[in-house]
DNA sequence: GCCGTTTTCGGCCCGACTGTTTTCAGTCG
């Protein structure tokens, strides 16, 4: 069973108890739990198989430990079913409703018979809802939203596309009277591969005048909420706009409440109480004894930190750590020892190891490709097109490999400063073996080898396949590794840890790759690939010369994953990158 | 349900916005 599984099942039970009524801090351990294991970078099923002792992770105790040593032995959870038993499991589904919370859940149930989506959309239509004590016209219009919005599956929308998203809003904003200050925060500063919204955090003295112009922004669909200090916005394609507007002093308190993760903001906030300090988007404040006056009222005297984030982390004995790393895995104990890495950056790089030209599926010609990637200041780059068996993206066979590198050396002198190293991305084949005579293989710079069908194989015959790939001895770079594309197609069905130990056996580098459809491998996986050695090399995959970008994105998620520039194989100098691809 | 250089019991982050409430619960960030 994999952890996603696991993590399904105690989100479940979490709802379900919710929904009951449960004591709202025993629902808060399981999602606790939840949160845990969405930060292992290892299988639990390993981990319990391995004898380990699951109640030494954060969050894991006695009795949630043995719910999922359960589920790994008998892929059931006993407390689930009983639980089922007294609560529809469907009803789970209507927490996903915007509006709609364990409460309004549980009447809905108890009061209308309502069990999933289908019954609360009749009962709405019925105009039994809005009889409902409490409820009322207006909130039975937002379920009816949340309807549609949920079947409409807006989702999470790529770093990418929020990029595009992100550019017009700011532009806009900044026209916003009397702005002094405007960040983006939440997950898009944090860099995460996808974002469930956007997070706008503006600095002024006056917000009603910001906040008139954020709901008047011409591709707003509607204004969700619209206060004194904080409002939502929907954009036409679905996606939320969150704005939050505070006073200069608070700037670096709001921005850290705002750049998140909650899971972060919750342990910071722990360590401030622990400190005898109250914590909020406001800024750092002495604690006072209940009974003294409530919210912002506290004097300027009570406060102790807040104009800037390295202040909030200073005030509970933490440097100021990267958003990248603010996930609640591990971060703030890193902080506090002073022992946070230094993450890779962007200059770091000194070349892209996978792109692809008109000699398969790229848009470009060599020398297109060799200019820009000089103009990117790189001193080294591989042509990198696909073999003959993809035929959907014009592979090439030896023959044409050949004439390839004829055309290398031309572009060798047509475009000097930049070192063009000869390579391909080699298709894995069914069996486990390459698309690539051993001969040519032999004769490339640098090897990438990829799958691109049978994505669907089992997982013990997937991960056979791909380790007999990287244990052929021509082999530099394993590309892609499984295969997934975001919100589009699943990973391969794969035991990446028997392949990360392959790769480290045989000296086979890893690829994160940037493009921002795949981020492939993950910020967990490369965490993992770094505790077992095995280089990371972050490439754009590009296919024409602007996809070059994608290296940001792809240092993004490498910094995500903790990687430090000494991790990652194309930062290093060309000739160190020469000495390791001979010595495989 | 989890956890502990203040505790093995008694805490658990903290605040904004809306609707329908006549004083705040519910939901969300
Ligand atoms: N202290 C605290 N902060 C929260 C809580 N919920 C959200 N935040 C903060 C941290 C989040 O990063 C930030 C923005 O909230 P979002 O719901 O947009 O989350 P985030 O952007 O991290 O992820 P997303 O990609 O939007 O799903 O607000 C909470 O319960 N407590
Ligand atoms: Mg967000
Ligand atoms: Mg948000
Ligand atoms: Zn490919």
């Amino acid at each position: 069973m994999e952890n996603v599984e696991i993590t399904h099942v105690l989100s479940e039970v979490a709802d379900l108890l919710e929904i009951q009524g449960a004591n709202p801090f025993r629902v808060r351990a399981y999602r606790n739990a939840v949160q845990t294991i969405d930060g292992l970078t290892r299988p639990l099923a390993e981990m319990v198989g391995e004898g380990e002792d699951l109640t030494e992770l954060p969050g894991i105790g006695k009795d949630i430990a043995g719910y999922i040593a359960e589920l790994v032995h008998t892929g059931e959870l006993r407390l689930l079913r009983s639980l089922e038993k007294e609560v529809p499991g469907t009803l789970a589904d209507l927490l996903r409703l915007d509006g709609v919370g364990p409460k309004r859940a549980e009447r809905l149930w108890h009061e209308l018979g309502v069990e999933s989506l289908d019954d609360l959309e009749e009962a709405l239509d019925e105009g039994r809802v809005q009889a409902l004590r409490g409820f009322g016209e207006k909130t039975a219009q937002r379920m009816r939203r949340s309807i549609d919005d949920f079947r409409r599956h807006a989702g999470r929308a790529l770093i990418s596309e929020a990029d595009e998203l992100v550019r017009p809003l700011l532009a806009h904003m900044a026209d916003a009277p009397g702005i002094e200050v405007l960040e983006v925060a939440g997950s898009y500063r944090r860099r995460k591969e996808t974002v469930g919204d956007l997070d706008l955090l503006a600095v002024c003295d006056e917000s009603r005048p910001v906040m008139d112009h954020f709901t008047r922004y011409p591709d707003a669909r509607r204004v969700e909420s619209a206060g004194e200090t904080r409002g939502t916005i929907v954009l036409r394609t679905g996606l939320h706009v969150d704005l939050r507007v505070v006073p200069r002093e608070s700037y670096g308190a709001a921005l850290h409440y705002f750049t998140g993760s909650k899971d972060h903001n919750v342990a910071i906030r722990r360590r401030g109480v622990e400190r005898g300090l109250k914590i909020n988007e406001y800024g750092v404040f002495k604690a006072r004894k209940r009974g003294g006056p409530a919210k912002r009222t506290s004097g300027p005297s009570d406060r102790v930190a807040g104009a800037t984030e390295a202040e909030v982390y200073e005030a509970v004995g933490l440097v100021w750590t990267p958003p990248e790393l603010r996930e609640n895995r591990g971060e703030i104990e890193a902080a506090e020892a002073g022992a946070l890495p230094r993450l890779v950056e962007l200059d770091d790089v000194r070349g892209d190891l996978q792109m692809h030209t008109t000699w398969s599926d790229g848009t470009a010609s060599i020398r297109e490709m060799a200019e820009a990637c000089r103009e990117l200041g790189y001193s080294y780059m591989a042509v990198t097109d696909h073999s003959k068996r993809v035929t959907v993206a014009g592979g090439m066979d030896e023959k044409r490999l050949e004439k390839q590198w004829a055309e290398l050396d031309k572009a060798r002198k047509q475009v000097t400063g930049i070192h063009m190293f000869a390579g391909m991305e080699v298709d894995i084949l069914k069996d486990g073996s390459l698309d690539l005579d051993d001969e040519h293989l032999a004769r490339l710079d640098v090897v990438l080898v990829s799958v691109h069908s049978h994505m669907d194989l089992p997982r013990a015959t997937q991960t056979d396949r791909i380790v007999k790939a990287v244990s052929h001895p021509a082999v530099h770079i394993l590309a892609h590794p499984t295969g997934r594309l975001i919100n589009t197609r699943e990973p391969c069905d794969l035991d990446l840890e028997e392949v990360l130990k392959a790769a480290k056996e045989h000296g086979v580098a890893v690829e994160l790759n940037a493009n921002p459809q795949r981020l492939d491998l993950s910020d967990l996986h490369v965490i993992r690939a770094r505790e077992l050695g095995v280089p990371v090399v972050v490439s754009t995959d590009a296919h024409r010369p602007d996809h070059l970008r994608f290296m940001r994105y792809g240092v993004d998620q490498a910094r995500r994953g903790w990687l430090e520039k000494g991790d990652i194989l194309n930062t290093r100098t060309l000739s160190d990158v020469r000495r390791w691809l001979r010595k495989a």
